[in-house]
DNA sequence: CGTGTTTGACCCGCGC
DNA sequence: GCGCGGGTCAAACACG
């Protein structure tokens, strides 16, 4: 297992200094489990902060289901690595996660696809990365700092709770994101981030990309 | 009035 | 070809 660059604090899972304690709010967090895949190992940090984890097939994404389970697991899968990762506080009080990247994550089927990118029928598909984990909380949309505009809900199969679509509204910035609260656990909301910022966070201080900057990851090689 | 949400329609890939 | 499931669009709407 190696350790990648980012710092972190604090090595447990257990109670960490909430230090924004004027951001109490709306977020009830108790701690979260974050459980992460990746196919093919590579790992990279990107300039906000976040994992990159890139694969190389679509067949090899594969690894979540189209009945919305949860997209990252702690083990089983042959393919999957796990990171385990925490930090103190995302914004109000949430006080670990796990963050998995996977680039099928929530959608095998369209993992690759972007669909607004691919007018042009001779071209490859561009693939974007995606970054997803999961948290334990009361709400659906985690404040990381950045302004999202809701631009869909659709109902997922075999699940009663329906996934969200967010988009970055900084102009420009075509950054993405989807929400989706676990069947199995209702406490669990999986976000999954598609896309990398291209600008700097909107909300400064104890933002999303500054606790992610600072996370220890590990991985078993 | 600017910004964000809701929601039905539409599009697309995939499996049968 | 058709139906299904998922992702996106965009008009209408809500709100500060």
């Amino acid at each position: 297992m190696e350790t990648y660059q980012m710092f972190f604090p604090c090595s447990s899972s257990a109670n960490y200094p909430n230090p924004n304690s004027t951001n109490t709010d709306h977020h009830h967090m108790g701690s979260s489990n974050v459980y992460t895949n990746n196919f093919d190992g590579r790992v990279d940090q990107t300039s906000d902060g976040l994992l990159r984890l890139r694969s190389k097939s679509k067949t090899e994404n594969h690894v979540g289901s189209s009945s919305g389970e949860v997209l990252v697991h702690k083990d089983g899968h042959p393919h999957q690595q796990y990171y385990q990762q925490y930090y103190p506080s995302a914004n109000a009080s949430m006080n670990n996660i796990v963050v998995g990247a996977d680039q099928s994550s929530v959608d095998p089927h369209r993992a690759n696809n972007n669909y607004s990118e691919k007018k042009n029928k001779g071209e490859k598909k561009m693939k974007k990365p995606k970054y997803a984990f999961q948290t334990r909380s009361q709400v659906d949309v985690l404040d990381d700092g950045y302004r999202w505009r809701k631009y869909g809900q659709k109902a997922v199969k075999a699940n009663k709770f329906p996934r969200s679509y967010y988009r970055c509204t900084y102009q420009g910035c075509n950054v993405k994101k989807q929400v989706q609260r676990l069947n199995k656990d209702e406490g669990i909301v999986v976000t999954t981030y598609e896309g990398t910022h291209t600008h700097p966070i909107d909300k400064p201080s104890d933002n999303f990309e500054h606790i992610l900057s600072q996370m220890q990851i590990y991985t078993p090689y």
